[in-house]
DNA sequence: ATATTATGAAACTATTTGGTTGCAAATATA
DNA sequence: TATATTTGCAACCAAATAGTTTCATAATAT
């Protein structure tokens, strides 16, 4: 059973269900409204992100609102991390080009 | 059958290629040699990167060179944006209570 | 010309996934 | 107290996934 983020934001419904939480923190209920499938389905996907430590639960009465840990998603930001660094490497060196162009126009 | 680039990114050996490849163009045997399984598994893998747009293919005789599509790497920059603004207004938010209470040191 | 090498594709398999229905527990309301 | 609501969990199922073995094709080396 692999449970890591990146097979957490797999899924397109739960990367729907984490731009929802991320605005307001919502019950399984009215979480499930937005979606075609049962109420079971959106919460086997609560649980999967629960279980990667993407959503905190906060129970209220017989009501639990789930929202984002956004801290977990900088994981994602740092594994980009290394690829900005090519691209941004990549971007200087096409900058060079353009400057060394503008220096043989003169 | 889904295939975009945040089923591409869920593997962990996928992963592991996309790092790889990253450094530098590499034919599907010396990435496979890194790997416990099969040429063939690993062939699969690229089929599916490849099919998403994330690798490109150079063939130089019978060899074909696999290389990082680094632009792709992009969109999944572009899916953090969104999330990267919520954690910069939290740290914001983290910097005011900070500001305040030094002012009340004073 | 023949053998070797590099690769992709097809067929098959075990496991995982995402979904369903049904049920039990806990809380709120009449 | 009896009933309704909110939720999680277990059992089951179809489809997808990641892997294997086997085979075909094309390029290179002998």
């Amino acid at each position: 059973m692999r449970r890591d983020i990146f097979q957490a934001i797999a899924d397109p419904t739960r990367r729907a269900i984490i731009a929802l939480i991320a605005v307001q923190a919502m019950t399984p209920n009215a979480i499930a409204e937005n979606f075609n499938s049962t109420r079971q389905a959106v919460s086997k996907h609560l649980r999967i992100l629960a279980e990667c430590e993407l959503v905190k639960q906060e129970q209220q009465g017989r009501e639990i609102y789930y929202s984002l840990e956004i801290e977990k998603m900088k994981e994602i930001d740092k594994w980009l991390e290394q690829y900005r660094a090519i691209w941004e490497a990549q971007f200087n060196q096409l900058d060079n080009v353009l400057i060394k162009l503008k220096n043989q126009k003169k």
